[in-house]
DNA sequence: CGCCGTTGTATCGGCATAGATACAACCGGG
DNA sequence: CCCGGTTGTATCTATGCCGATACAACGGCG
């Protein structure tokens, strides 16, 4: 989409929002405070109260839900206090699943990530070769793409010569000293690059490394290391340092 | 939310859906379809017609989300061809933002993760100390969220005694051979552990390794690797393994 | 100058979703 | 045996979004 070669860090700062999808039904943050007021109040009913929400709403949207996804919620009409709801183990792990979900959309919107554009040279099953200004990457595409629907774009797989992006999340990159000996997991050398630290932008007890990587220097990487491996390396900016990543955490987009 | 103690690989299958929020705005894939289309056909009204949505309601559309983001689509009123819409820089950029964010979420919803139970021990800045049932764990917990306001739930940071869970990507879990020599990365030896290959899902050409970890062996670590890892490492249900992921890919939910 | 296809703007109707309300059915417990 | 609070079910209404339609404004170009 762009043209530029390199076009490294670019944070994707902002806000996300997820959904689960399941025959046409979406799980939203909607429904997931509305399961999680069910099992806090015992009740739909008064999960909707204390949600503010229509009751009978509510129950239907769980019906419609469950039509989708399975059982969510075992309710009980008479018995003592007038019957009751409760989360079934499906809902519970639903509820978690949204969760983790939710998790990896924020946490995406928090690390940093170091992003390439190149050319497909070459598929190979799940994996794909990429060309990019620091030479050939190897990565994970998604085949069949996991698209609602909404938005096709180019749906299908990838094919050699295509233009495409690599994204590369921050927290899959790996930092050695350049003096160090090479480490023994023999890992293809694909993904494994030497460079210059340009910058080390310093947490609480996480960091963020930049690493300027290829002839000219101009894709740079960026690294999360902890406080412990950040004191441990003793990083500073103009130091020679080794790079590497897992090609399956490695994303082709686009 | 659920009571047992570790229930790995719970795969998350099914379809995801992702938006990106600014201002209350969301963007879409709705949204970036029309972006795309409007970058092909040179105008909203060709980008409406090939799409069969309403031309005014696209334009419209488009509006609402410049309110947000900014300027998306440089438009011309009159002139050649009557006149005619491209992208802005700053519409190419949140396109190519929202498909790594979509191509997150079909990684995530394709590839396997490892959740552990747990509750956490200690929290200092951006980590958190987990004890689960193989041990104590690091991890990255999201301070202070990214939530959208649909599902408050327990908004705010984790707090020692809370219980979470712990989600790890088998795209960010790395193995190893037993009998090979410690890695020269002296990492932390916090997330790193020694586990029994418990079985092989040789994928086209990426394999799904699970690995048992834990006195019990009740956790199980899956483990994302390369045909040519695969293929080097001849792994086989029985061997001995060392695992080790990072911190930085740890997460919490919950 | 007028043609043309586009961008702007306003309005109407349809459709889906949610709230509001009402009422029946249920059943343990006092 | 009735009370109470809950689950079911039906219906009306309000709201918001989208498509459809219509018309004005614009500005190269023949």
């Amino acid at each position: 989409m762009d043209e530029t070669a390199d076009r490294s860090g670019t944070g994707a700062r902002g806000r996300g929002r997820a959904a689960l999808i399941e025959d046409g039904v979406e799980f939203d943050g909607r429904d997931a405070a509305l399961l999680r007021a069910v099992h806090e109040a015992g009740s739909v009913a008064g999960a909707a109260a204390e949600l503010g929400r229509s009751r009978a709403r509510a129950l239907s949207r769980i019906e419609a839900l469950e039509d989708a996804f399975g059982t969510l919620v075992e309710r009980q009409r008479g018995g003592s206090g007038g019957g009751g709801s409760r989360l079934s183990a499906g809902g519970r792990a639903l509820l978690d699943r949204y969760d983790r979900l939710q998790a990896v959309l924020a946490a995406t919107a928090r690390v940093p990530e170091t992003v390439l554009d190149g050319t497909v040279a070459g598929v190979d099953g799940e994996l794909a070769d990429v060309d990019t200004a620091i030479g050939r990457v190897r990565g994970l595409h998604d085949g069949t793409g996991v698209s609602d629907g909404t938005d096709e774009s180019e749906a299908g797989g990838v094919a050699p010569g295509d233009a495409v992006q690599v994204r590369i999340g921050a927290d899959a990159v790996t930092v050695y000293r350049g003096d160090e000996a090479v480490d023994p997991d023999a890992t293809s050398a694909r993904n494994r690059r030497r460079g210059v630290v340009v910058g080390v932008d310093a947490g609480e007890t996480v960091s963020t490394v930049r690493v300027a990587v290829g002839e000219t220097e101009d894709a740079v990487f960026r690294v999360l290391i902890t406080a412990e491996s950040a004191a441990r390396l003793d990083l500073d900016t103009g130091d020679e340092v080794a790079i590497r990543w897992k090609a399956t955490a490695t994303r082709l987009v686009g």
